[in-house]
DNA sequence: ACGCTATCTGAACAGATGTTCAGAAAAAAC
DNA sequence: GTTTTTTCTGAACATCTGTTCAGATAGCGT
């Protein structure tokens, strides 16, 4: 046997993309083979090598895809008037963002140590530009006093940390809606970086 | 060969644990294999079998008892008086506990998912006791008016999320001291629980 | 209808995987 | 000093790992 009736790189690429992101989400990058990969796109493991240089290659690709999407994405964005809304765009934005491909987040997050150091470095790069985005809106806000945090690197990383927290429990269908939950998380960053005795509620 | 001079199981028992915590928490339960655990030790990999039924329970046991020293060593603490100094107690205990032990609580949060089924219930159980702790300190603070959250159960995640991201930077000996980086979160905590227009400060 | 290229198979490679176990030697008990 | 017990080795097990590649077939341009 050799090449397979109705086989098509257009559509075995994208497969095995999909394959890969959901098997490393499930049972992360080095717990899955090559094998298992293949088996789900209906291929044998060779074949796999016609799209990717090899496994490190395949994780890359997600995750850079993964970071230059969210950048792009949040780059086309309106920007919001005054930090306090451009704090309330970031933070629905990055909720809905988050919470519409779990898959690519939890990757992005748990697979940074088994990427090469070159690779490691080239993903935080991308994450580091993200949270300076978000630093450059903490800093204007304490720069016009409608913020106040003892230091806008944690709180950056604080509140990031906070909101991503919402992938862990969030599942469609649930209590709250993904507007009531952006709503809720909102209030509480507001409230977090908010001048002590000032609320804008 | 066989036992080798000095051998004692008092020992090597607690080495193959803080062998296996360190390899797991640098490279993942997956990708450490019992022979580079055994390498580290100092042994072949067949002896570690005299102190674990198998990989799997070499990382369950870390992680239970990660757990269950956590839940101890909260339980034991003073619990402050009033939900306001309850949650500050809860927030600087945590960010100390978790900074004092990086390794362990890396291997509780990324290690999950290779857990069995069961073993993956009983931990989650523990963690779900420990949140629970903390939701029923917000539940005190909501009914008492000192505290003003739409769910309880989301800002508890949301809360622990947060304090949790200190362990991804925070570096013994950085800019800031232990105990500033607790007054910094605790200042975000408060503020993100507390009703709109009344702060503590 | 024919040739070219894109796509995949299946076997092979060298080595790693978790786990078991008979046997040997060190330590402890007597 | 002898026996018993504890602790470890080293080899073996069957299976899996990522990756390569010659060869075979399907689809496409002509």
């Amino acid at each position: 046997m050799a090449r397979t009736a109705g086989s098509h790189s257009d559509i075995t690429g994208p497969r095995i993309q999909q394959a890969a992101q959901r098997l490393f989400a499930r049972h992360g990058y080095a717990a899955v083979s090559m094998r298992q990969i293949a088996g789900e796109v209906g291929v044998q493991a060779g074949a796999l090598y016609n799209y990717t240089r090899d496994k490190q290659s395949l994780l890359f690709g997600l995750m850079q895809d993964h970071m230059q999407e969210l950048l792009a994405t949040w780059g086309a964005r309106p920007q919001g008037n005054g930090p306090v809304a451009a704090l309330e765009a970031f933070t629905r934005f990055h909720i809905r963002f988050h919470l519409e491909r779990p898959e690519e987040v939890f990757i992005a997050y748990m697979e940074l140590r088994n990427l090469t150091p070159e690779n490691h470095a080239a993903i935080s790069a991308l994450r580091g530009r993200y949270e300076d985005g978000l630093e450059a809106i903490l800093k204007r806000g304490v720069a016009g006093g409608v913020f106040d945090v003892a230091d806008t690197k944690i709180a950056t990383l604080a509140v990031i940390a906070m909101l991503n927290g919402v992938n862990t429990w969030y599942r469609a269908g649930g209590r709250l809606s993904l507007d009531e939950v952006e709503t809720v998380y909102w209030d509480m960053v507001r409230k977090a970086v908010a001048p002590a005795a000032i609320s804008t509620a």
